[in-house]
DNA sequence: AATGGATATGAATATAAATTCATTTGAAGT
DNA sequence: ACTTCAAATGAATTTATATTCATATCCATT
């Protein structure tokens, strides 16, 4: 396995991910994957393992740059409303970026954790922030004391990616960070008059 | 093609709803799916086309059967909040009692949105049944007028299937409606003090 | 410019599984 | 009991494509 640095490695990374955006993972071809790349056929087994480790690199270094920007997001201000505000203006920003790396979450991640399940989960970690954030609320005083924490973390991530998945399915045609603030909005104040 | 009322064809559509379910459709094989429904390999194809069609009228009859559930449940009552909270049980309930049609609903109506894109559509009804009970809600005069409608579907139903995926991912483990009452509380009122 | 080792190639191979079809079974009608 | 035909079977065929590997290319070192 050639080291992972090289620029045929990226090339690799990338094409996979617009060919598996594109034809999703199974009816993706390692020959279509590679003329994308351009380089042979052969020339992936020198950086891949097989056709699930390509799915299971790409997966791994995009969660670990997501996350990184969401760390940062969430450090960047103080007190939890605003905290709440930069992690979903964040999240959507990021996916808006990467639309292929969009649709692949959204539909691919299921099928990895079948494969390989020590994938960087990025439910797992997005739910930690999540819970970090609404104690932090509580505590403060500005977020209500009879939430039932673990539904509250499902709703507002649920809520999200259903947002994300739209906004792919409408091919990208409208502006999806301008979701965040009115998304927030309904998170905290809810529908009712 | 031959009648599709018959015990065989019933047999083969749930047969490969416990494969899909289990193994995806994509991992799934026809040797196996006629295991399961008792069935010689060459039998499937006298009742489906080939395997893509399997999950096309996998998906098209429990979606049939899925929304005249959701119709009943929503006229069965008056009031948008009343009638919002029955629409989420309904859901919930349905999702529980069919384990099988929740993991496939979930994970492979895109992929089949790309081969058949007339596949019935589960989130533009629901959606519309949403659409139908906030307007109420507004004219009731108990539901903010100046909500963004196409968000607020979204929020809805991606909140519902979040806590679904939940419910799948744990394997069953606990009861999935009592989610309805504490997440319709959660539309309505949000997160703040 | 000759050598050697690392990297890349793509045609050939192996394999898995979807689909077909010649044959068999079962049941209704005579 | 015989005939017919629809229904069912499952082994054989076909197809698709992931993976391998013998060969070629590149490039650094002398």
């Amino acid at each position: 396995m050639l080291k992972e640095k090289s620029e045929k490695y990226s090339a690799i990374l990338e094409g996979a991910g617009a060919v598996f955006a594109r034809l999703g993972f199974h009816k993706a071809t390692i020959s279509q994957i590679a003329q994308e790349a351009g380089v042979a056929d052969g020339t992936i087994y020198l950086y891949f393992k097989n056709k699930d480790d390509i799915l299971y690199q790409y997966i791994q270094f995009k969660t670990t740059a997501f996350f990184e920007k969401m760390r940062s997001a969430v450090d960047a201000t103080d007190g939890a409303e605003e905290k709440l505000r930069n992690l979903i203006r964040c999240h959507l920003r990021e996916f808006q970026n990467d639309r292929n790396m969009a649709i692949i979450f959204q539909s691919e991640v299921r099928y990895l954790r079948n494969i390989a399940l020590q994938v960087k989960d990025i439910s797992k970690w997005y739910l930690d922030f999540l819970t970090e954030i609404i104690e932090l609320g509580q505590m403060e005083g500005h977020l209500r004391q009879d939430l039932f924490i673990g539904l509250v973390k499902r709703f507002v991530l649920g809520a999200v990616e259903g947002i994300i998945n739209t906004w792919v399915a409408a091919e990208g045609k409208y502006d999806l960070t301008a979701m965040a603030d009115p998304l927030v909005d309904l998170y905290l104040g809810g529908i009712r008059k």
